[in-house]
DNA sequence: GTCGTGACATGCG
DNA sequence: ACGCATGCCACGA
């Protein structure tokens, strides 16, 4: 087959990343919402894994990323964790004993910016 | 090829 | 609310 669109899984990530890039400041996301965005439903640890590859040069703003508990998938108190809880209180996010109330600060894509994605 | 591990999710008790 | 099991699957040893 000539045409066969084989996606391996460098697209994957590329996805992931495309999709992080969208999250306005203010808001989260979490990696299986990112995973099933991508057309990707059940890899939310793929989600993690393509912010883990990610590079600084990105500019990704990866610290809106949580997981679906809305809480920090970095133990609580080692330096990402900090890292990311001050990046998103400077943004405005409410973090209340480590957990982000999902129904008022989850990102909520628009459809036009959905349509516009390259996938 | 098998196994353990992991920036996850979900269901059950 | 919390821990545990299971599903998922890419990666490295």
């Amino acid at each position: 087959m000539t045409t066969s669109s084989q996606t391996t899984i460098d697209d994957k990530v590329q996805r992931i990343w495309t999709l992080v890039a969208l999250v306005p400041a203010g808001k989260v996301v979490s990696y299986g919402q990112l995973a099933d965005l991508a057309g990707l439903p059940g890899r939310a640890r793929l989600a993690g894994r393509a912010l883990k590859l990610a590079s600084a040069s990105q500019n990704l703003p990866w610290h809106r990323v949580v997981n679906s508990q809305g809480k920090i998938s970095f133990a609580k108190g080692c330096q990402q964790y900090q890292t990311q809880l001050n990046k998103l209180q400077d943004e405005g996010v409410v973090v209340v004993s480590g957990r982000i109330k999902l129904t008022e600060f989850q990102w909520q894509p628009d459809i036009g910016e959905l349509l516009a994605l390259p996938f």
